[in-house]
DNA sequence: CCCAATATTGAACGATCGTTCAAATTAAGG
DNA sequence: CCTTAATTTGAACGATCGTTCAATATTGGG
């Protein structure tokens, strides 16, 4: 409201200045150590301050990074899953650019296979995230993050779908994907993955036959469930 | 140690008494609650203090009545367990006695639609049920709970099934199992159940369609996932 | 009906939760 | 190098967590 000194005041630029390497690294350890704990705890199980011990960082970086547990939970989420999609619709459109038609195999096989081999590499931090998925799509708390980051893409794919399956309607579509990507999903929920898929991580032969029961399995009985 | 009177001690027998109609009801409706509030949020997004509240009773009621927010958590599922349980096998044993060899599509329905029938009827609490079950199947906190409610039952159905593909090997027909029950379980934990299922919960013709297609989408999978 | 066992109540315990703050430290830009 | 914004630190906040306790009320059995 008053103004101290007649002089002209500079239009005060309050110039940014780059984030130091040290920073970044926090930063990123603690979306890695939020990513572990929830998934294997869930979002109330795993505290804020585990994850920051987890990290090596204080309580307070936390914040000063991602603002809030939930806006912390939200970013863990969200990083891979841009990263997944667009493998996703990566390998969709070099479907297309082969075949004017693709299979149904194909597609399930396009939107199934990325993630299975991200796990499949043996990096804990993506065998993980398929429970924070199961987690998010269970809860309708995250309903945001769902319609977000998932929705999207499934879309585009449950589409392809059904230019195959004219005579189909878009919720039974709809249904037979869900039984398929809750199927995926099962893979790193179910509590036998230590004997499964632990013993098949970083064994790509292993990993490529679960993958090919999976591809198998859905699209056998998503063309039973869609034929009729 | 030292004994304050020389008379002979009586053998101190406590009778038991019958539980009081009352505290029955207590019992129950904590039991209620609790399967309600863990189904909505989770074990450690659901307070004893939200249960007893929703339950109509003290704190103190539920450690008293079911010792201690764990175990009052293992009775929740296991009550339903052991019901659903025993609707598996007696569907099962009555497919026993019609045929000498049932089919796939018949073991798959004995085991799949007993829980959609009791979801389909409308009960609330089946309907939370459901989303239970996937915690407890996706927590590695759970898996003593898991091997005692779920898993002897599952077991009975995989070794039958196992009979009629004598050329797959049992963890790939547990496999394709999974993937079937999974894809049952979604049918609550996804999201849109609140459009599909609550819709279809006393609308029997719409759960019988939903029943239909999971079971017509899990027999044709494993077909092809255990023929080839 | 009376007594003892059972059940409910209301309050409190210590522990841990997510968040916030001022002070100290680090590092980028002129 | 020096200034200053960016970052890290350690401590503290109020709230809520699961559990426990003594006191009170209720109920079944003789």
């Amino acid at each position: 409201m008053s103004q101290e000194s007649p002089v002209a005041v500079p239009p005060a630029k309050p110039r940014r200045r780059a984030v130091s390497k040290r920073s970044l690294a926090t930063s990123l350890s603690i979306l890695d150590a939020a990513e572990r704990l929830f998934a294997e705890r869930g979002y109330d199980g795993a505290s804020v301050r585990d994850i920051a011990r987890a990290a090596g960082t204080q309580i307070a970086s936390i914040s000063f990074h991602h603002v809030s547990k939930e806006t912390l939970f939200e970013r863990v989420v969200e990083r891979r899953a841009t990263e997944l999609s667009q493998l996703r619709l990566d390998a969709l459109s070099a479907l297309k650019t082969h075949d004017a038609e693709p299979t149904l195999e194909a597609l399930l096989s396009a939107f199934l296979r990325p993630y299975l081999e991200k796990a499949g590499a043996g990096d804990p931090q993506w065998l993980a995230y398929a429970r924070l998925v199961a987690m998010v799509s269970a809860d309708s708390r995250w309903h945001r993050i769902s319609e977000r980051c998932f929705d999207p893409t499934a879309g585009v794919f449950i589409a392809e779908i059904a230019g195959l399956f004219p005579h189909a309607d878009r919720p039974t579509i709809a249904l037979s994907f869900i039984f398929s990507v809750s199927a995926m999903l099962s893979l790193s929920t179910s509590t036998w993955r230590i004997e499964a898929l632990s013993a098949a991580a970083g064994d790509q032969p292993a990993m490529d036959r679960l993958a090919d029961h999976l591809v198998r399995f859905c699209e056998s009985g998503m063309r039973a469930a869609l034929d009729g």
